[in-house]
RNA sequence: GCCGCUGUGGUGGAAUCGGCAGACACAAGGGACUUAAAAUCCCUCGGACUAAACAUCCGUACCGGUUCAAGUCCGGUCAGCGGCACCA
């Protein structure tokens, strides 16, 4: 009979279909084990090929557990709300809701096809209302905490898009997304305040089992620096206050730098003689684009301010201020200390404009360039510090502020709040009204959700206003407070809101009183393994981790974190090495491939592309051999007989594969699991003959990977039950070695012959085994033996002169 | 510039704690079966030397070190990938 994988696939697929398999059971007494995948955004283009690979990796450490026992959830949304689609709805003037549930449906048949052991019955969309009140619910819990505020600010705003990003979202200057100029516009914003929770998301990491590069990149990008803030008394009798990691060159500080947007200007403006060229400094600065700055890092620009200008308290020499745009508003206090002997940036500025540069360091050439890297160097030119090392002098430096009441220990966060406001309309609506007497009231749980308003276009108003201010019926409202005229909040959330919550949903997905039940969540929570794309560790993955910890701190979750285990996986490329795209040709269309091989062979083939960590290159070729393989598993049910036992020739070998098999699959090491089945499989056609006991723990071992053909090769040979309700295969470590194995004899390190041995054999006893071999005899002859060694199992050397 | 990662056959990749480098596949070459092709099965497959095999030597980006023993550990160099980037 040959192997027809159409009709297999599509009999199991129904079936499962049918019959919820792998639908997870309510909390209940079993061991619970949560998987999670990150869900996907249904885009008009369908499921590519990249797709399968996480979700299929996921999907075997779910069927692995399933076998094992437990309680398995392992469920599938829609993160639907978005950009691409409201911008096809705008093309093609149709509603976004329709587009989206288009799309779905398109998907939702595309990884039905996979044979993937979703729980279909707990699907979520975002863009339901049913979903998004709870989004809406949380928000409004953090407004009431005072965790969601609205600000007046520069925000990063794409010109092409329409609509402001978060920092997050700029790309070195440009949109993420259409990699358009990124340019900063003053707007009212509401703001998410991420940053209060930033110890707590550097040190939590210690408690959860991320991946290293994970948690390595979500520390810089928080970006915690410690430090001192250092008051500097000015002529004008205001205080600067600066933010320096280097308070123990205090003595260098020849000159001040202060951001362009920095308030003291507009206060100083009397008193600034040049405040027309300052003015007009700040006005370019604003113009300029993030890009524009980076492009421009190499050369300083600034103005000095004329009238004001500030003292050194350490010297109590006076010295300049400057503006200049290479200090940030938005890091510290939006002012500097400038040491230009030891900060590269201070340095090239000082030289352009002749200013002083001290060494307050010993051992560097100042006459060159900064020396900044200078932990080892001893204080000079620096009063009471001279003689400290670096690390005395920032201790000394502390105290002495501290004594003298101008300045202390500071931590700083290069993390900046959430920009969380949206002018677009495919998001969910703000749930906030704007009185002017009451300024803003939060909607009533009652009144959640607020549905979007029905709109004739969805284009944002040309100045970045949101297309919701034109539904003029839903605008206009009565204060909820006061009853006058007010109207709704018309920004809408970032797409990063749905999903920052979602894994919560899945525990009790059709509840209509509450987000989740407190008994679900305290069953399934925490995530127990969560696997996702690296390019969300600074977006998703923080974000939800900030949502969750503001849950537990408000008493919805039981647990600080919501994933245990964070790992992550390669980008698949196409068969060129280039990444794929439609301008390349080279893209792949999983259809086509689940069509020409079957879902079972894609399965296999993603899995044994490589380290599953590491980008890969598609390859047509290569796919070829795990269908090869699959028709060589088919037709192994011809060599099946009866037995109810591992057969002697094959006993080692089967224990070993179980142990293997299970290993890997926990350690992610899909590749090298297969790579073992199929090292079973060239035994098993040598032998051609099979025990029916041992076929079944072959088909356990490769169900996860392949479950089709596995089921039904598990029905053929005559079981009544489904091998998805099988049990996983238990191996016996002492079973897993040969009694006697051939070790390799090395004479100075190379091997010269090879000698079989019984495993327990004691070391002098396969030294004279090794000493009698014939070729070793030879090569040791009339030498003098200085030492032997035996690694019990592994191998023996002798050292000759 | 800073942080993280990776360099192994023609290709994708194996090698648990330092213990026989190249598992498992793909491609290629040869053979069997076939009228023929596809499919399938068998053999070869890092390099040098060799008619071939045995043997020997070389070989995990490069240079050096530790060790009886290094793809693996240490120091340095080069190349590539990812993230951040005027963060004081």
């Amino acid at each position: 009979m040959k192997y027809n994988f159409e009709k297999i696939e599509k009999k199991w697929q129904e079936i499962w279909n049918k019959e919820g398999t792998f639908n997870a059971k309510k909390n209940c007494a079993l061991p619970k084990y949560y998987v999670l995948i990150e869900f996907p955004y249904p885009s008009g283009e369908g499921l590519h090929i990249g797709h399968p690979r996480p979700y299929t990796a996921m999907d075997i450490v779910a069927r692995k557990k399933r076998l094992e026992g437990y309680n398995v959830l392992y469920p599938i949304g829609w993160d639907a709300f978005g950009l691409p689609t409201e911008n096809y709805a705008m093309q093609n003037k149709i509603h976004p809701a329709v587009v989206t549930r288009d799309n779905i449906k398109r998907f939702k048949s595309q990884l039905m096809s996979l044979g993937l052991s979703f729980d279909w019955s707990r699907e979520i969309n975002t863009t339901d209302p049913s979903y998004y009140k709870w989004t809406q619910w949380i928000f409004l819990k953090m407004f009431e905490k005072g965790l969601a505020y609205k600000k007046e600010m520069a925000v990063n705003y794409c010109t092409s898009c329409k609509v402001v990003l978060a920092n997050e979202e700029v790309i070195a200057g440009s949109c993420e997304r259409c990699h358009s100029e990124v340019v900063r516009k003053i707007k009212s914003q509401w703001m998410l305040a991420i940053t209060k929770y930033a110890d707590r998301l550097i040190d939590d990491l210690d408690t959860v089992d991320y991946i290293d590069r994970v948690k390595s990149q979500q520390i810089n990008w928080i970006g915690r620096s410690y430090g001192a803030e250092i008051v500097f008394p000015t002529s004008k009798g205001d205080n600067l206050v600066v933010y320096t990691t280097r308070p123990d060159t205090i003595f260098g500080a020849t000159y001040m730098v202060i951001s362009p947007e920095h308030e003291l200007l507009e206060k100083w403006s009397d008193s600034i003689e040049n405040y027309d060229e300052i003015v007009q400094y700040r006005y370019l600065a604003s113009k300029k684009s993030d890009l524009e700055r980076t492009e421009l890092s190499k050369e300083k620009t600034g103005v000095e301010i004329l009238g004001v200008s500030a003292v050194n308290p350490a010297t109590g020499k006076k010295i300049p201020i400057f503006v200049a745009d290479y200090v940030l508003m938005g890091y510290g206090t939006g002012a500097i200390m400038a040491v230009p002997g030891h900060d590269q940036r201070d340095y090239d500025f000082a030289k352009k404009f002749s200013l002083p540069i001290i060494e307050v360091v010993e051992g560097g050439d100042i006459e060159r360039e900064a020396y900044v890297d200078c932990d080892k160097g001893l204080m000079v030119n620096s009063g009471f510090l001279n003689g400290l090392n670096v690390e005395q002098a920032k201790t000394k430096t502390v105290e002495w502020l501290m004594e003298n009441g101008i300045g202390g220990n500071k931590v700083n966060y290069k993390l900046r709040d959430w920009v969380f406001s949206r002018q677009r309309f495919w998001g969910e609506p703000i749930p906030i009204i704007i009185c002017d007497k009451c300024g803003y009231v939060p909607l009533k749980d009652s009144d959640l959700p607020l549905m979007l308003p029905e709109l004739e276009d969805y284009e944002p108003g040309h100045e970045g206003e949101s297309p919701l201010s034109r539904a003029e019926d839903w605008v206009n409202v009565s204060c909820p407070i006061c009853g006058r005229a007010a109207k709704r909040e018309t920004d809408t959330m970032p797409q990063w809101a749905g999903s920052s919550w979602y894994y919560l949903r899945y525990c009790d997905a059709g509840n209509e009183n509450f987000l989740a039940s407190k008994e679900e969540l305290d069953y399934w929570m925490a995530v127990d393994w969560y696997n996702g794309g690296m390019e969300h560790t600074t977006l998703h993955l923080l974000y939800s981790r900030f949502w969750h910890k503001f849950l537990y701190d408000i008493g919805v979750t039981s647990q600080p974190e919501p994933y245990l285990k964070r790992t992550s996986h390669g980008m698949i490329l196409g068969d060129d090495g280039q990444k794929m795209s439609k301008s390349r040709g080279n893209v792949i269309n999983p259809d086509e491939v689940v069509k020409e091989y079957g879902a079972d062979t894609l399965r296999l083939y993603e899995m044994f592309i490589g380290d599953f960590e590491k980008t890969a290159p598609w390859s047509s070729e290569s796919i070829k051999g795990c269908k090869r393989f699959l028709d060589r598993v088919f037709d192994m049910v011809g060599f099946v007989v009866d037995g109810k036992d591992y057969s002697k020739d094959l006993e080692v070998l089967f224990h070993k594969t179980v142990k293997k098999v299970g290993e890997d699959i926990e350690n992610m090491k899909f590749n090298t699991a297969i790579a073992t089945l199929m090292t079973l499989t060239n035994e098993i056609y040598a032998n051609k003959r099979l025990n029916k006991f041992e076929f079944e723990i072959f088909l356990t071992l490769l169900n996860p990977f392949a479950p089709h053909i596995t089921e039904e090769l598990w029905q053929m040979i005559g079981n009544k039950s489904m091998i998805s309700a099988a049990e996983w295969p238990k191996y016996n470590p002492e079973k897993c070695q040969e009694d006697s194995i051939e070790i390799a004899v090395q004479v100075n390190g190379k091997v010269r012959g090879r000698i079989t041995i019984d495993v327990d054999a004691e070391e002098s006893e396969v030294l004279e085994t090794a000493r009698s071999n014939q070729q070793i005899c030879e090569m040791i002859k009339g030498k003098t033996l200085i030492k032997e060694l035996y690694v019990k199992g592994k191998i023996v050397n002798f050292v000759v002169k």
